[in-house]
DNA sequence: AGCACGCCGACT
DNA sequence: GTCGGCGTGCTC
């Protein structure tokens, strides 16, 4: 590109391609602004249909296609430097072509939630109040309001300004008088000079570091003598030291001057990794997640793309952030499924973090005790390093997994005999017991004994869940609530009986049986308040509650050192389940919980309830371990050209009416067929597995192909196809590459 | 996503 | 005869 001739001839219009928040799915040409300069990387307004609307500058002195009479020019340049690298965008178009979304919604979901809008960036400096100018040239008359005088004199002796803080240390509270005088057009509102509130967190003395493990030392060593890019599976049983590992690389590449980016599934999780991280890296932090206010999310976004900030811990979007020295991305539970985005722009932060890292030159450390079957099969194939830490640091001895048969066995609200009968004996004993049920609420099902009514949600192929505390029914697919009913609303009877169990019943169970001792249910009802799942769970860890009961949120890397029984209730929907994912996320729940037993010097038992004790990949799973039973599940998986021996991509449609999901889908079928090669299949359009949710009528096309490159080779032209399509209003449709959930 | 254009019902 | 319902199509 001819950097040095900005002004191209005035014969070929030299465009310049802006990325629009709108979602026109492309990039769109504009002349450049009648004044001022542009480069990529700046907001602009432009003109868009009638109205006008915020942009991106993707790139400049760009040839295009359009005549000249459809251009309309740039109207306003809103920065007056770039907020995004030629780097920063070259990644987030590329994310957005991989993963077919709209370029624009790509480039300002990666913005703080401010400067997706015409606003300028955030100013940090304090607010302050000074003497307008020429103001005091005749002073007024104040004899009747002494404090405005004071607050004026004080003003006046300081023609800088005077912070909010300064003003109030001088002469207490003085808001009254500032705004009389404000009224009276004597002082004014000004921003003071003074350094920047830090966005960053840094402690001054970080903690000596403890010593690794030969495993530990030897995964450090490797990741630290690669040179630029590589990538690495630190595939490491729950409690080998991860986290101590990827301490020590950080402190390197921190000392190399460069910033580290590492991405965690869940906000549940970063305030755990933050403090253990703020302890001992001895540099300035800044932390990204859902949970942060827009301002607070602005000023990480800007300390990380400033370079203030060395580290940047956040969730998925935190892929996103600008770090224009990054040296280090670390994604921690790298199979988790929440670092997929499953809605709007559908990306993996997980895949991105290795495609940034690539781009930036540096290695990427993707850590789990339960790899995801992709990453195992990346580094089983040498893509990947893999680095494995196989023992548990400390003297932490490996939980002992025992099945209980439940068939034809009598359960107390889904709890056997055994798994009673153990928990009473470590409880006895003093230790702390978790049960793992992966559903919340009373009951899945409330239902009419006499007429066999069943609590059926209206907009949804599903049951209403009872929540009996609330007392109320709530469909877990859409929302839908409803007032506990006390008669069957079909026919009358009193007799209503809540079917099989949430953690809310248990916990009521576990109440009655253990009178008095102390309980914690932590799921997503328990622990709606702010900060309540961290109070819960530090809590836990101190050993105030002897019995934990939770769902997912529990299973998720939190250390719990006085728990000795994990009893897990019931996984067997993952072992027939019709996701052909099912199985490995089965696997990798299970081994999560497990995981939470026996971390410190006390062995850990684990106590699965199964109606199905026989399951080959169930027992591979408990006799020969994760890394056994994912090499069976790869081999299935190649078996049927399932991913990761092929590439998908899905697409959903939905809709109220009845058949235009499927309709629309036959359409894209039509539509994809004349531009696909032989060798890519096409699976559908079929109803989706919750035919109806939300009151809408769901069907999806499964893409398969052999390669990523075939898979893009057909998606590329289909998009532009598919947006072309008539389609009523009323029908939403989405692509998801490499989809998550085949269902 | 906006925002207008468009072609069929109840109003002056 | 119009005002306007929201179905459909475009935005450089």
């Amino acid at each position: 590109m001819p950097a040095a001739n900005p002004e191209p001839s005035a014969q070929m219009p030299s465009v310049v391609r802006v990325a629009v928040a709108a979602p026109v799915g492309e990039l769109l040409d504009y002349l450049r602004p009648a004044s001022g300069n542009v480069s990529p990387g700046m907001r602009v307004l432009v003109p868009l249909g009638r109205g006008q609307r915020v942009g991106m500058i993707a790139a400049v002195n760009q040839p295009t296609d359009l005549p000249s009479a459809r251009l309309k020019r740039i109207a306003t340049v809103l920065d007056p430097t770039p907020l995004l690298t030629p780097a920063d965008l070259s990644f987030l178009l590329w994310a957005s072509e991989y993963y077919r979304g709209d370029p624009g919604e790509a480039l300002f979901g990666a913005l703080p939630a401010r400067l997706r809008r015409a606003q300028p960036l955030l100013d940090d400096r304090p607010l302050g109040w000074r003497v307008r100018a020429g103001a005091v040239a005749e002073p007024p008359d104040l004899r009747r309001a002494p404090r405005q005088g004071a607050v004026l004199a004080l003003l006046t002796a300081a023609p800088q300004g005077l912070t909010d803080a300064a003003v109030r240390t001088a002469l207490g509270d003085c808001s009254g008088p500032l705004r009389a005088l404000a009224a009276r057009g004597l002082v004014e509102r000004c921003r003071l000079d003074a350094p920047a509130a830090a966005a960053v967190t840094q402690l001054p003395q970080p903690e000596p570091p403890p010593s690794l493990n030969e495993h530990q030392a030897d995964a450090e060593a490797v990741v630290a003598a690669s040179q630029g890019f590589g990538c690495f599976l630190l595939d490491g049983v729950t409690g080998s030291g991860k986290t101590e590992v990827y301490l020590r690389l950080i402190a390197r590449v921190l000392d190399a001057g460069r910033q580290v980016l590492v991405l965690v599934p869940e906000i549940g999780l970063t305030p755990q990794l933050r403090k253990r991280f703020a302890r001992r890296v001895p540099a300035p932090m800044a932390v990204l997640h859902s949970g942060l206010a827009d301002t607070d999310r602005e000023r990480a976004w800007r300390a990380a793309a400033g370079g203030e900030a060395r580290l940047l811990l956040g969730t998925r979007s935190a892929v996103f952030t600008p770090l224009p020295q990054l040296g280090l991305v670390i994604v921690d539970e790298e199979h988790d499924l929440s670092l997929k985005q499953q809605e709007g722009f559908r990306y993996s932060a997980r895949d991105l973090a290795v495609r940034r890292a690539q781009q930036a030159g540096c290695p990427v450390v993707l850590g789990s005790a339960t790899p995801a079957l992709e990453t195992l099969h990346n580094a089983r194939n040498g893509r990947y390093r893999h680095l494995r830490l196989p023992e548990r640091a400390g003297r932490a001895v490996d939980p002992e997994i025992l099945l209980a048969d439940i068939r034809a066995q009598p359960l107390e609200t889904g709890l056997s005999h055994a798994l009673l009968t153990r928990m009473e004996r470590e409880i006895d004993a003093g230790n702390q017991v978790l049960l793992f049920l992966n559903r919340r609420g009373f009951s899945p099902v409330l239902t009419c004994h006499d007429c066999g009514w069943v609590s059926e949600c209206t907009r949804c192929d599903a049951r209403m869940t009872l929540h009996r505390g609330r007392a109320i029914l709530v469909c877990h697919h859409c929302g839908l609530e409803h007032r506990q009913p006390v008669q069957c609303p079909y026919c009358a009877s009193p007799d209503l009986r809540p079917l099989g169990q949430g953690t809310e019943r248990v916990e009521d169970t576990l109440r009655q049986r253990f009178p008095g001792l102390p309980l914690a249910r932590i799921d997503r009802d328990s622990t709606r308040r702010r900060g309540e799942l961290e109070r819960l769970l530090t809590a836990a860890a101190r050993g105030e509650h002897r019995i934990l009961l939770g769902t997912q949120m529990l299973a998720k890397g939190h250390h719990l050192p006085g728990v000795t029984l994990v009893g897990i209730l019931d996984l067997d929907h993952g072992l027939y389940g019709s996701d052909f994912r099912a199985t490995e996320r089965m696997a990798q729940l299970l081994v999560q919980v497990a995981g939470r037993a026996g971390r410190a010097e006390r062995p850990g038992t684990v106590l699965l309830q199964t109606r199905h004790p026989q399951h080959p990949m169930l027992q591979l799973l408990l006799r020969d371990g994760y890394g056994a039973f994912a090499t069976a599940a790869l081999a299935e998986r190649e078996e049927a050209n399932l991913p990761p021996f092929s590439h998908q991509a899905m697409l959903r449609a939905d809709s109220p009416k009845e058949q235009a999901a499927l309709d629309f889908l036959l359409q894209a079928l039509a539509a994809a067929r004349p531009l696909a090669p032989q060798d890519v299949e096409f699976w559908g359009p079929a109803p989706a597995q919750m035919e109806r949710r939300a009151g809408r009528i769901r069907a999806q096309l499964l893409l398969q192909a052999p390669t990523r490159a075939l898979l893009q080779g057909v998606l590329a032209p289909l998009l532009p196809a598919l947006r072309a399509l008539k389609a009523p209003r009323e029908l939403r449709w989405s692509v998801d590459v490499d989809p998550q959930e085949s269902l």
